[in-house]
DNA sequence: AATGAATGAGAATTCATTCAT
DNA sequence: AATGAATGAATTCTCATTCAT
C-alpha cells in the first residue's frame, strides 16, 4: 500500500501549511475555501484528505505537539547558564513569529474546545509538557515550579509582544533571567548543602 | 415623552454583560443572536445601541481599557515586599477566570484588527500601559524591563492555565517571585550606593 | 371638532411633504425612519397619522389624483395653436422634475398593486384621465385618440428624459407639434365639411 | 473534472429568465430568495452566479443593453411609409408586455443609481441610443428631434398602458402617426427643393 | 484523485410596526 | 399628540459540506 503513504505525507504537509493560515485569521473566522486557496487546492481536495473543518484543525493541533522543538536541543550542551539564556532568548526572539502563532492557535483550540463543553484538553497539555520537557533539560533544571515560571516568563513575552508592548528589548530581559537563573543556582546549590 | 432611558448608561450595562459571552466563545464563534440572547434583549435591540458586531466587540475592548483595575490600589499600602508579592499572586488567583477571559479577548482583538490589515491597536496597548503602571506604583518598581519581565511572569502564569497546566501552586510561584524580588531589590541598592 | 380639521390638515401637509421622499427612493426602497425623518418627525407620529406604509402610499397617490393641475388652466385663453403649444412646452419643461417624480411615483403604484394581484388602480386612472380633461380643454381638441396621441406625446418626453436623453430641444420639439397640431386642424376642419 | 458547465453561458441565461421577475416586482421589492425561486435555482448557487443582487440587476439592464431588438430590422425593406408606420404599431401592440417589462426595469434602475448618487447611467442612454438607431433605420428618418419625437411618442403611448388607460387603439393610433409622418416627409421634401 | 457547482441552514443586519412613557 | 426604544420576522449574503463529473 505505498499509495496510502503518498495520502498521508500529503495531508500532514497540507496540515503544516496551514498552521499560518489558522494562526492567521483564527479558526471561527477562516473560511474551508480559504484554507484550500491559501494551500492551493481546491476545496474538494481539501475534503478529500480531511473530514471537516473541525477534523482539520485538531489533528493541525496535534500536528503541533508531534512536531518537533527541533532547535531547542541544539544550543544545550555544555554552556555556562548565562550563555544558555543568551541562546534561548535569541531563539525565542527569532521564532517569535513562530510562538505567536502556535500560541493564537493553541489559544483558539482552548476555546473551541471550551464551547463545545468538552474538558480540557489533553493535546494541549502534551505541547505544553514537551516544550517544558526540552526546556528543562536545555537548562538543566528539574524543579517543576520553577520551570512553570520560566515558561510562564518566556510565553507571556511573547504575550507582551501581541498586547502591542513597544519594542521589546530582549538583550536586557535576558539579562534579568540571568541573574534569576544564577541567583536560583546559587540558592539550590546552599540548599543542597 | 419617549421611554425613559439612559441610553449611554444602558450601553456600557450591555457591555458590561456581553464581556463574558465574548470571552467564552470568542468574537467571530459567537453570533448576535447569542449575545442578544446572553443580554436578554432582541437582536433589534442590539443593533439600537451598537451599529454592528465589530462596533460592539470593539467598543466592549474600548470599555475594558477604561475599566479600573480597582482591586490592584487596596494592597499597596506599606507592606514589605515579600507581603506584597503575596498579596499580588492571591489577587491573580482570586480573578484568575476575569483575568483569562481578558487575555482571550485581547488576542481575539488583536486577531481581529491584523485580518484587516490594521496596525497594531493603540486600545490594546493602552490597557497593557495601564496595567504595568498599577503593577509600578503596587510595588514600587520603575525599571521598565524589570517591569515587562513581572507583567511577562504574572500574564504568562495565566496562559498555563489555559494551556492546561495542572493545578498551579501559586504559593509557590509566589515565593519564587519573592526571591527574584528580593534579590532585584538588593542588587539595585547595591548599585545606586 | 376642530381638532379633526387640523389633524386632516396635517396629514395632507405630511403627504405633501413625502412626494419628493418616494420619487427620490422608490415605494419599496424608502424606509419609513427615513420619511419620518425627511418629514421631521418621530416614526410614532408618522403612524400616528398613517396606518402604514402602504396606506401612506396609496394616499399620497390618492392626493395626486385630486392636487389641482394648477397651471395648466392659466395659459388656456384665446391664443392661437402655436402660442398654446409652445406654452405647454414651456410648462412642461419647467415642471419636467415635478412631472418626472410623478411619473416614477405612478409606476411605482402600478407594480405594487400588480403585486397584490390587484386590478390597473381606478387611481391611476384617475390622475390620467383628470390630464387628459385639463390638456383637451386647453388646446380645445375633443377626439380622444389625439389626445391620446398628445399625452404619450408628452409623457413620452418626459421619459426620454429619464433614459438619459442628452439635453432635449424642448424648443424643436415644441415646432414639430405645432406643423402636427395645425396639421391636424386643417384636416379635421376639411373633414367636417 | 469539474462538472461541465458553461458558467457564462448558464448566467446569461439566468439573466434572461430574471427580466420578469424583476419586471413584475421591482429591484427593491423583490427578494433574492424569490429571484432564486423563479429561477429555479437555490440562493447559493444565484450567488455563486452573481456577486449580489445589484450586480445581478445590473448584469441584467446591461443584458437589455446588449440584446438584439431582433424584430425591427425585419420589416424595414422597400415597404411604403404607412406599411411600414402600420407595422410597427404592430409590432409594438404585440410586444407591448415586453415593452412595459423593459420601460419598468430602466425606471427603476434609473431611482437605483440615482439613490447612490450615480450620473446618470451610461447603461440606459445605451439602450435608449440603439432603440433609436434601429427606428432611424427602419423609418429611413435622420433628424434626431424628429426621431426624438416618434420614440417619444411610441414610449408614451406603453405608458399610457400602465396608466390604465382603457383599451388602446393602436390603429387608430397608427392613423394619426401616418398623418405626422407623410407631412413631415411632404414638408422635408419641400425643404430641400 | 481532483474539481468546483450546487445546496440550504444559518449569519449579520434591517425594518415595519408597537407601545410605554 | 409625540417620542423613540423595543421587537422579531424577513432580508441579503456566507459557508461547510456534498456530489456529479
Amino acid at each position: 500500500m505505498p499509495k496510502i503513504v503518498d495520502h498521508d505525507r500529503y495531508r500532514k504537509e497540507l496540515l503544516v501549511k496551514s498552521f499560518d493560515l489558522f494562526a492567521e485569521k483564527g479558526y471561527a473566522a477562516i473560511t474551508m475555501r480559504q484554507v484550500a486557496q491559501g494551500l492551493g487546492v481546491s476545496t474538494g481536495t481539501l475534503y478529500h484528505y480531511f473530514p471537516g473543518k473541525e477534523a482539520l484543525f485538531e489533528q493541525l493541533v496535534e500536528e503541533l505537539a508531534d512536531a518537533d522543538i527541533a532547535n531547542f536541543s541544539e544550543l544545550s550542551e555544555g554552556k555556562s547558564i548565562a550563555e544558555l539564556a543568551e541562546a534561548e532568548f535569541k531563539l525565542i526572539e527569532q521564532n517569535r513569529e513562530y510562538f505567536l502563532k502556535q500560541m493564537l492557535i493553541m489559544a483558539d483550540y482552548y476555546q473551541q474546545q471550551r464551547r463545545e463543553g468538552k474538558e480540557i484538553s489533553p493535546v494541549l497539555r502534551r505541547i505544553c509538557d514537551r516544550v517544558e520537557a526540552a526546556v528543562s533539560k536545555m537548562l538543566g533544571i528539574d524543579d517543576p515550579n520553577f520551570l512553570l515560571f520560566l515558561m510562564s516568563y518566556t510565553d507571556g513575552l511573547l504575550l507582551q509582544e501581541l498586547y502591542g508592548h513597544r519594542k521589546i528589548d530582549y538583550q536586557a530581559q535576558a539579562k534579568i533571567l540571568i541573574g534569576m537563573l544564577e541567583n536560583y543556582f546559587k540558592q539550590n546549590t546552599k540548599n543542597h548543602d
